[in-house]
DNA sequence: GCCCCTTTGAAGTCG
DNA sequence: CGACTTCAAAGGGGC
């Protein structure tokens, strides 16, 4: 025997015509949080997902014959989702049709004049055990039935099917081949970059889409976030929250070190990288007004020559020490002029400057011999 | 097609 | 536990 699911339990049937008091326009002051919800005050209608359930909880009974106030059916046309929480996730957690296009299946599915017929207990008994019998290959190749207004379960659906789906023309390129290569998955976003991706578009319209480096408006970006408010910032780490809920819903097993280097002698290696202490590179050494002094390196935003030679070395060094064993010491290994240079350097500061000079000379002799 | 730049935050690693 | 590293987003540009 199914359970009787109230017809104001149902997504996506939000009313326009009707006084909602969990739902905030853009414009309005923010909604008065109710006792009865977990919900920090700061968080309204427009980001809050909590709210997003709270709203359908409210979703008053569909009265199909009745007109409302406008002239029009109360179940059509529903309220969109605020455009803010659309944006949040990552993950495209659901799909909201634009005004005039249905996006639910095939094209008679797509003309406004197309209203779906409430859901049946079957088809709520379907629609709530299917996902949980399909085995995950075959999950992921069945059509998606989005609602106007999801519920938090057909959020983490959407999220399931749709994370790393809809990938920018750049980070597509780069997912394919890490696809190819191994099952990837992404690291789920933190505040700050949801930040970012919701921001960066108003940064660049207000520069007129001028081709601004990536690198220019992240700073820009990131002086905003400083100067963001405490209640503004709270947004986004709860967003933030709930991103890394959906991902660990979806990928339990996965964590961070997935995604570092798989080579666990190399990922010590970096952490032990003496370039982390050195790299310097010739624009912060020198300034970007003595760009003529500059390696050739730095002058084509490459990694320093410095830092170049160092790692190069400290591989060898690696490689090295691998093939004798770990009988011998670090420092005795140190046979050549950059390793030297490396056990000056991290002695005194003084002697890594000098080490930092003598390296870069040679490199200027070195090159001025290519020249010749 | 890889890497760099640049930002902050999260999470992992190491001593 | 602190210090440090890597990776998330973005896209132009160099190689």
């Amino acid at each position: 025997m199914l359970p009787t699911v109230p017809l104001y339990l149902l997504p996506g049937v939000l009313p326009m015509t009707q006084v909602n008091p969990f739902y905030n326009f853009s414009g309005m002051d923010p909604m008065m949080t109710p006792p009865f919800l977990p919900v920090p005050s700061i968080f309204n209608m427009q980001t809050n997902l909590i709210n997003v359930m709270s709203m359908q909880a409210m979703t008053p009974l569909p009265q199909p014959n009745a007109l409302s106030l406008t002239g029009l059916p109360t179940i059509i046309p529903t309220v969109p989702l605020p455009e803010a929480i659309r944006k949040k996730s990552s993950y495209q957690i659901y799909t909201i049709p634009s005004a005039g296009q249905q996006t639910l299946g095939n094209e008679k599915n797509r003309t406004a004049k197309n209203i779906k017929k409430p859901l049946n207990a079957f088809m709520l008994f379907n629609k709530e055990n299917r996902n949980t019998s399909l085995e995950e290959n075959e999950y992921d190749q069945m059509p998606i039935l989005t609602p106007m207004v999801p519920t938090l379960e057909a959020m983490k659906t959407e999220s399931a099917n749709q994370i790393d789906t809809i990938p920018s023309t750049v980070q597509r390129v780069s997912l394919n081949r890490r696809q190819k290569k191994e099952n990837y998955i992404k690291k789920p976003l933190n505040a700050f970059m949801l930040f970012i991706k919701e921001n960066r578009k108003t940064v660049l319209e207000e520069n007129g889409y001028d081709q601004i480096p990536a690198g220019e408006i992240n700073k820009e970006l990131g002086r905003r976030w400083r100067e963001t408010s405490h209640e503004e910032r709270q947004k986004y780490f709860e967003l933030a929250r709930i991103e890394k809920q959906l991902h660990k819903d979806k990928y339990p097993e996965w964590s961070a070190k997935d995604n570092y280097p798989k080579n666990p002698k190399k990922a010590n290696k970096r952490i032990h990288d003496p370039t982390q202490h050195l790299a310097e590179m010739c624009r912060a050494r020198f300034g970007i007004e003595n760009k003529a002094k500059w390696c050739k390196y730095c002058l084509q935003k490459k990694k320093c020559i410095l830092s170049r030679e160092i790692t190069q070395s400290y591989e060898e060094e690696i490689t090295s020490e691998t093939s004798r064993g770990s009988t011998e010491t670090a420092s005795s290994s140190a046979t050549t002029p950059t390793d030297l240079a490396l056990n000056q350097a991290s002695s005194t500061p003084q002697s890594r400057e000098e080490s930092l000079q003598t390296s870069l000379s040679t490199n200027s002799e070195a090159e001025e011999e290519e020249k010749a």
